[in-house]
DNA sequence: CTTAATTGCAACAGCTCTGACTCAGTTAAC
DNA sequence: GTTAACTGAGTCAGAGCTGTTGCAATTAAG
């Protein structure tokens, strides 16, 4: 890294990388000159903080998967009751994944700094899963790695959910609930 | 449609569509001549058969989509026990979307005939589910567009499923397994 | 065998995007 | 208030892709 950056320089980036999001996940083949004209900024600008179009990928995928982490810190899910948890996490991650669907619904690359934020994601999942299957919540039998995509794809549905009540936490029940229960009929049902 | 292909056409037509979905699948946004190329064609004859690069994709999209409705017509879902159609149509559904996972993962453009074979294959599956739910097998509250939806993606996710057994009616069944029970603690266990 | 369709090759025009550069004007920082 | 960073605008070269055309050679179809 160089220096910091000045206010307004920071401020561009931060223009330039949500304009990205939002252009890029209405086209991903937009062209620079349109995430710069979303940004309110000249294209020369972008090209001056971002030194290539992948870099620019790269730096949005990073700043929304560190985020997202953040986001699932902020659920404190090692000091709460798995199920708790799962839900708090679930509801924040619905929220940060809902305003950076693009730069979080691409495969990432290799070395980049945004692929150790997945694993990192990735690894608290499966430790609170692991957690929820101690206590009885899950299958004893469940395969984690199984059910972390399930959930992840749960997660992905759920935000495509087009109700008139588009509220955080109904659907985050909902993705929980169907992940440990399916759509077969209930225990408790006749 | 003009007139019938010549034998040698078609196979080209067939060759180009193979290779769009093999070449597209790596990358989106590979050229026409790399598809020709994989095709073993010139890009000449990928240009005379598709109009445009448009075209051709929405082709390689239709032709997918109708491929995938034979494979639900081959299980024959409304003459089976909904539990036993579930997973045949489950695993011949894997069978044709893991072949043509490009063409099938695009969103589909408005009028063209690809939209029209969504609406039929989506449509057989809510009469599937439906027919399920009647016989007690889903849960009586389920929202079956939910319940669709989550059968998709959980599809979706078997696909990328990288275990050293590929046995495909093992996934089928892992699918239908997850949509009806989810990953929690099943009603039989202590 | 005869005909018409099909193909490969080569070339061309047109378009869009990228990335770089300069320079004058503006703005934050100290 | 002085300085250094930042920005917008304009321009430029280079590259890649698309879609089209003409022509000669091959190949299926009757």
């Amino acid at each position: 890294m160089g220096r910091a950056l000045r206010a307004d320089a920071e401020r561009s980036v931060r223009a330039i990388l949500e304009a990205a999001e939002l252009v890029l996940a209405a086209d991903p083949n937009a062209s620079m000159e349109q995430i710069a004209e979303a940004a309110g900024v000249a294209r020369t600008t972008v090209h001056r903080r971002f030194a290539s179009r992948q870099a620019l990928i790269e730096a949005l995928a990073e700043s929304a998967v560190r985020q997202l982490n953040q986001a699932i810190e902020d659920a404190r899910p090692d000091t709460t009751p798995p199920l708790i948890a799962l839900h708090r996490v679930t509801a924040n991650v619905l929220r940060i994944k809902g305003a950076w669907s693009y730069a979080l619904g691409r495969p990432t690359e290799e070395g980049g700094g945004a692929a150790a934020g997945w694993d990192q994601l990735g690894a608290r999942c499966v430790e609170l899963l692991g957690r929820a299957k101690a206590e009885g919540l899950l299958d004893p039998a469940a395969d984690l790695e199984w059910v972390r995509r399930v959930y992840y794809a749960l997660i992905g549905e759920a935000l495509h959910d087009e109700r008139p009540d588009p509220d955080p936490d109904a659907l985050a029940t909902l993705v929980v609930d169907t992940l440990l229960y399916g759509a077969g009929r209930r225990p408790g049902t006749v």
